[in-house]
DNA sequence: AAACCGTCCCTAACACTGTTAGATTGTGTT
DNA sequence: AACACAATCTAACAGTGTTAGGGACGGTTT
């Protein structure tokens, strides 16, 4: 009864693999902070030590975490318009990125792409050359619009609240601590569109996805 | 000679200004990773305890620097073409944020904003509403170009590498590592883009910059 | 069969981290 | 002179990643 969230068969041999899945289970279910090389190696039935003998330090797992998330990421087929390609390519990525709040910050802090990361960047690159951009405009568009994915992505996951009454309670507590009048037309986007019933930040990755694929229709006929 | 870095008179008393003063200029010379209460008590003259008699915690000075960066980030002055002002407070927050490249990840995780952040956004959506937008056009442009701002920076800041040779070393080592023609359109762009002479990564934000901007702009005239 | 070798795992330790409890100092006021 | 209070101290706790060195086990070679 001891181990009680990350129920992991102890008995298959101590691996980068297994360390790996061990290593997204605890990520997923208590955050990133709590992978550590002792959590893992307990998980695993081993002492920490022992997984200096599979993986060069906890770098490599994080590498390798980042990677297994980027290969989550489903990458639509070549073939298409290159709008609704990248359309899906940006929402699958949020999608994923959603399931793994942990992963948007460590995607860009980890420098040393794997394969699946390197698929999804190709994935992206050629859906703008198929769709008849230069090599230049193909560049930008895909840098432009990663950028603004992750970005959002990486506001999101970092809300400090989850529905909204809890907005609510975050945005008064806020607006308690300053006087409203030194941002009057914060104070207006508040009242008239975060505070409306239905609201979730969410619903602005569409809108902005839309302005970043419209700006890229436009930088194509100018 | 102990001291060699950040010389910060010790004679002042401590307070939670002067903490924040020395916590930046340990993160601009060492990262945010030196940044520990031992470190900033040693550079106060102090032993590490007697910060908290200042400070709540080490999550409070977090969200000072946060502000204190968002409070370096110059805002443009009310009156004049939205395009224009959204523009130069993208560029000022690339700016700034490049100065001090552990602020991006950061400014994303702390989770408690500070009078200089809601000033940021502030002018950001006085802009596009005295542009004429609506509140909610208003707050999806600004999110748009906040996200994209924030995401290519935080890609940016985590570059490894800084100069033409270390690029070229670097894709080196990623075109060895997999077989090239499994990413043929990422190998085209690294040949024909990348590896050009004159190539930087940071020329990419003004074009990706100007595809937001006109995306905005189509948004409106739908 | 006996010796060897490499893989895997262990214990122990090092130098760190943020944070708290409780004692001690120093300064200013009554 | 006595008190109060804020600021600082020492010591400790439960963690972190990582390395050194030793022991157990299996398979391969002599």
């Amino acid at each position: 009864m001891g181990r009680r969230s990350a129920e992991v068969a102890s008995r298959a041999p101590v691996n980068r693999a297994r360390a790996l899945e061990v290593a997204l289970v605890v990520a997923d279910s208590e955050g990133i902070e709590a992978v550590t090389m002792r959590r893992l190696a307990r998980e695993l039935g081993v002492e920490a030590a022992s997984l200096y003998h599979h993986v060069r330090g906890k770098g490599e797992i994080l590498d390798g975490l980042v990677d297994v998330v980027a290969a989550e990421i489903e990458v639509p087929a070549p073939g298409g318009d290159w709008r609704d390609m990248i359309g899906r390519r940006a929402q699958n990525t949020r999608a994923v990125l959603l399931k793994h709040p942990w992963a948007v910050s460590l995607m860009a802090s980890r420098t040393t792409p794997g394969p699946a990361t390197l698929s999804l960047l190709e994935a992206g690159i050629r859906a703008f050359r198929e769709g008849g951009f230069s090599v230049l405009l193909a560049a930008h568009a895909v840098s432009a619009v990663d950028s603004y994915v992750h970005g959002f992505v990486l506001q999101e996951v970092n809300l400090p609240f989850r529905d909204e009454s809890e907005l609510a309670a975050m945005t008064g507590a806020i607006m308690e601590q300053f006087p409203a009048a030194d941002y009057p037309y914060l104070f207006e986007l508040t009242i008239e569109h975060v505070l409306q019933p239905g609201y979730a930040y969410g619903n602005e990755f569409d809108s902005g996805l839309a302005i970043v694929l419209d700006g890229i229709t436009a930088s194509l006929t100018q």
